[in-house]
DNA sequence: AGCAAAATAGAACGACCGTTCGTTTTATTC
DNA sequence: GAATAAAACGAACGGTCGTTCTATTTTGCT
């Protein structure tokens, strides 16, 4: 099970080696290829999450992997290749670590709080090291490509999923029954966005407080529990 | 008068010639060399906003301006130099749209109200060209230097001139009076944010209007206007 | 007009980039 | 272990970048 019917990168496809196209000349991989393949791609999103994708260059992943630069570039055929190949695996980490392990709770208003509990547990860890879907959206929000394209779609992905959740934490009745779900998914991905500007730019203490603060803020507007009915304390510790 | 006491450019100051320091020639300037100056940070901003500060090079700034890189680069001395004039120039257009006009209307809400208005226009506009100060934030969230440093000291400004009109509002009384203002002005930041990144980047339509939606929904929470009390409604045509 | 200074041009440098190519080393398969 | 294919290397190419240096033109002032 996954977070939604994205196509799914061919895992065993690339074995079988179907039909030997010569332009795409991706070939049939090794064990040993594969895993040095894959050492570089963790290698490139650690440095890409602190330069950005497009900070991200085959000599410095090189550098770190011990690697030359045609060794590094073989993997992939492209740079393209390896920042699309990039985008991919920090996806994949977003989905096991903020989707997957909410589908144990009960549908509602539960999985609505925990992904955005687990959500936020992921970009303030991502502080300090820099979160790609942000960087790369301001880095290629002009600039048209495969690699947009990748990265547009892992956002809209996971913005999907958590609509989805919204949506039936209201038909289940834990939120009002007039609440524009698009609105609501809106305010909170303002909370995440405006954490991660002033607790990395501005280094502004306080900011993961302020985030969960307004998260409570937006449950009390949308949600039915009697309790937010009178609106929640304004001020937060 | 203006946003703060931000120390502003010294405009005189450069026509007496300051003891010539030889290491740093910025030297007397002539009126043509002023013109020029100007023009080349206004199509550095301009080329800036879309590709971004750290995407700035002097040659496209030179082609666009029909000179030769070198003639372009004497007048700063250094890329970083331009990229810093480009973020002061930015800053005092927002200062100009965004904050003068609303010292002609009374404080409290209405100045609240006026500033988010204003915001709200500039960042709209910026959606086809891009907005320096949430761009720049990315680029420069982990790259310490004196780019970084006029970068965040200008949104400083502006949000601690915004965080003075909230905390007159709720002196007025139009506020709650345990409004907390950082909160406050985080939420609304968010609002904005999500704004660019889901206008520019995901290209979703309906963003003007949902960011207009919060910050209404915003002051149904912390205003204390009667019609705001039973909260606003959440869908929004 | 004439002179000093400022503005601009042009060529070149060193660094880094992605990419190509031919070779060599390492893995996999029979 | 020999044959074969994939992986890795190393050098080089063409390009762009910021920057430097020297020469030339333009400007501002008396």
């Amino acid at each position: 099970m996954s977070i939604s019917q994205l196509p799914r990168r061919r895992a065993a496809a690339a074995v079988a080696g179907e039909g030997a196209t010569p332009a795409a000349k991706a070939a049939r991989a090794s064990l040993k290829g594969q895993q040095t393949k894959a050492a570089i791609v963790d290698a490139a999103l650690r440095l890409a999450s602190r330069l950005g994708l497009e900070g991200l260059s085959i000599g410095a992943v090189a550098e770190i992997m011990q690697m030359s630069k045609s060794g590094v570039f073989a993997h992939f055929g492209a740079r393209e290749e390896l920042q699309i190949s990039v985008v991919r695996e920090h996806f994949h980490r977003f989905e096991q670590e903020v989707f997957m392990p909410v589908l144990a709770l009960p549908r509602g208003l539960p999985r609505v709080e925990a992904l955005f509990a687990n959500w936020m547990k992921r970009v303030a860890f991502e502080i300090e090291s820099g979160c790609i879907f942000i960087s790369g959206a301001v880095a290629f929000d002009d600039q048209p490509g495969p690699v947009r394209d990748a990265l547009a779609e892992s956002v809209n992905t996971w913005l999907d999923a958590y609509r989805r959740a919204v949506s039936l934490a209201r038909d289940e009745g834990h939120l009002r029954a007039d609440v524009d779900i698009d609105q609501m998914v809106y305010e909170i991905h303002g909370l995440i966005l405006a954490l991660h500007y002033e607790a990395r730019f501005l280094k502004k203490p306080g900011s993961i407080a302020r985030a969960h603060a307004g998260f409570a803020h937006v449950l009390s507007t949308y949600g039915t529990a009697p309790a937010a009915a009178a609106g929640a304390p304004a001020r937060v510790g």
